[in-house]
RNA sequence: CGGAGUGUAGCGCAGUCUGGUAGCGCACCUGGUUUGGGACCAGGGGGUCGAAGGUUCGAGUCCUUUCACUCCGACCA
């Protein structure tokens, strides 16, 4: 391709609010232009990418046994009411009407429409495992899209399912085969990557995995083990049972309490009542209130008890009460329920409001917590005695200690370029999409589902390899091979070495000359730019035979005779 | 959803307080000079100032409504 023909258009100046190196160089570089929220046009080099780091994907899913497909975007709404996610999915899910007014949404993710197809032809064991993907356009009405590329809401996912006759099949034949795969093709880009133990979300199913771009512009937290392999998304991280102040430090004294009802005027917050008793915040309950939104507009206040030295990890709250999401809750609305904000508790709540406590708390014999009465709270208080019910809520921080070794967890950010669920029959046994299997009987698929973020992938990119100048392409993501820098085109000699390097170069890879009639500082600048892995200069020393090749990782030059160029160009990009 | 802010040329911005014929830089077009690190000179094209309504002799500027976009927050009992 030849710079002076090619649509590549540079910018000295980013959109002010591009934050984020990735942003920044996508939109200044010519790759992608910005048309409203979380949309983007992909230019011809933005493209170049997109198909590149699409090769790759392609290229090992193909690898181990997958096929393409690639199903209609536009989605009847009645799978999703078949799968019980039509309201589940909330506001993120795009739905309208057409002329005749039936009803569509536009797919987020396509586990209902590949169920669909696939009930249509697998009857049978035999016809199983089968695994098939798509890369498509999805699109998913994000609360608050940012970050270019990172974050859109219309944007390229590769999704792929499998179906499978049991459990087995589906984590030996899908799961770990899926987990395989995705690590050679985020090796093959050229990624730091960590894989992760995660939440299911709106997906569902039991057991998922993240695959995690380390980088701090990530939108995850991740805790990590500095000891073992031990890694999870912090909305599902886990942690051992941290020790009471009283086993941990042995000047500490276990507090005697005697149960109790106690004035405690205007005593709100976990560290007011901490310093009221003296009493390490562990001893006390802390309770956070927060509106459950189920199906069909139904709201319900719930209470979560955790310990005061702990925090509440919404993700997990939220899984406990089986909601959709969970939102704030005013103090009005509390009041109105019957409720004492600064002053709840376990005990003495009004009948239908439901109470979930961490499971840190099981077997607690004496804390205090609030007495659900205005300025009073329980001291002493005997969980054992309230028949709760314990999931596990609280947030594991810095600090804490792996549950698998004891090691000390620390948190890390990440951005999430591939996440691999096992599904069971979460959408199969709804939409009764089943089989025969070898003894005749009807059975639901056994399925996994698993997404990459294509688009995002580009941001993750660059995320992890630029520089101040721009970004560095890795070799299978860049959107040419190489950049031949014709210094001066009014030098003839310049020009046509240029051409006869670009015409044999070009046999073997992709290359883009730069004929521009510019400077030679502007062109260099456009090269950093756009982040091609070498360049060749050839300008003034042409004179002597001699060319330059620049590293664009290094930015070192690098001289070589003009007729050695090619074999060298050959070696450094086998 | 809550809070804050911004909409003026393709991009980055000034002008709005104090109403009086819409400006700057980059980019673009023409001519010339320049050519190894984002050149210079001269000339030029391009904007119903987010939209609607109102006040006024006169509105980018004041008032009302509305739309869009961006940032921050979502942690508290």
């Amino acid at each position: 391709m030849r710079f002076s023909e090619a649509f590549i258009y540079t910018l000295k100046e980013a959109p002010s609010d591009a934050v984020l190196p990735s942003h920044i160089y996508l939109i200044r570089g010519g790759f992608v232009q910005s048309v409203g929220a979380g949309l983007y046009n992909f230019l011809p080099l933005g493209k170049r990418v997109l198909d590149k780091v699409r090769t790759v994907i392609k290229e090992e899913l193909d690898n181990a046994g997958c096929q393409e497909v690639d199903l209609a975007f536009v989605t009847p709404s009645e799978l999703w009411k078949e799968s019980g996610r039509y309201e589940k999915y909330g506001k993120e899910l795009l739905r309208f009407k057409d002329r005749k007014d039936a009803e569509y949404v536009l797919g987020p993710t396509h586990e209902e429409m590949m169920v669909n197809l696939a009930r249509a032809y697998l009857k049978s064991y035999k016809q199983l495992p089968v695994n098939l993907y798509q890369i498509k356009t999805k699109f998913r009405d994000e609360i608050r899209p940012r970050f270019g590329l990172m974050r859109g809401r219309e944007f390229l996912m590769k999704d792929g399912y499998s179906f499978h006759k049991d459990e087995e099949s589906m984590i030996k034949d899908g799961f770990e085969k899926m987990e395989k795969t995705y690590s050679k093709i985020f090796n093959r880009l050229g990624l730091d990557f960590r894989i992760v133990e995660a939440d299911s979300g709106a997906i569902g199913g039991s057991g998922s995995k993240e695959f995690m771009v380390l980088a701090e512009s990530g939108e995850d937290t991740i805790v990590v083990c500095e000891e073992c392999e031990y890694g999870a998304n912090i909305e599902a991280a886990v942690r051992a049972n941290p020790k009471a102040p009283h086993e941990a430090n042995e000047e500490y004294e276990k507090p005697e309490m005697v149960f109790g009802k106690f004035l405690t005027p205007d005593v709100k917050t976990i560290e007011e009542l901490s310093e009221f008793f003296l009493i390490d915040p562990y001893y006390l309950l802390k309770v956070v209130a927060k509106k459950a939104l189920y199906d069909g507009g139904e709201e319900k206040i719930v209470l979560f008890g955790i310990r005061g030295s702990d925090e509440l990890q919404e993700v997990k709250a939220c899984n406990a009460v089986d909601a959709n999401e969970l939102a704030d809750v005013s103090d009005e609305e509390l009041e109105n329920a019957g409720l004492v904000p600064g002053f709840m508790g376990p005990k003495d709540l009004p009948k239908e409001i439901t109470f979930i406590a961490d499971k840190l708390l099981e077997g607690e014999e004496s804390v205090i917590a609030g007495a659900n009465e205005k300025d009073y709270h329980f001291v002493g208080l005997n969980l054992k005695e309230l028949n709760l019910t314990y999931k596990d809520l609280a947030e594991v921080k810095e600090g804490d200690a792996c549950a698998k070794c004891g090691g000390k967890l620390k948190y890390t950010k990440g951005i999430e370029v591939g996440h691999i669920f096992q599904l069971g029959t979460r959408y199969s046994a709804p939409m009764k999409a089943e089989f025969l299997d070898e003894n005749g009987k009807s059975k639901p698929y056994v399925m996994g589902t698993y997404g990459i973020g294509v688009s995002r992938l580009l941001a993750a990119i660059i995320e992890q390899h630029h520089d101040e100048k721009g970004p560095i392409w890795t070799k299978e993501s860049a959107p040419f091979d190489l950049e031949i820098i014709v210094s001066n085109i009014k030098k003839e000699q310049e020009l046509q070495t240029g051409k006869k390097l670009y015409e044999e170069l070009s046999k073997n890879f992709d290359v883009l000359l730069d004929d521009r009639k510019e400077r030679f500082g502007f062109k260099m600048n456009d090269y950093e730019l756009l982040g091609i892995p070498y360049a060749i200069i050839v300008g003034k020393k042409i004179q002597d035979g001699i060319v330059e090749i620049v590293d664009r990782k290094t930015l070192q030059k690098q001289e070589v005779k003009a007729d050695e160029a090619v074999e060298k160009i050959k070696g450094l990009l086998a």
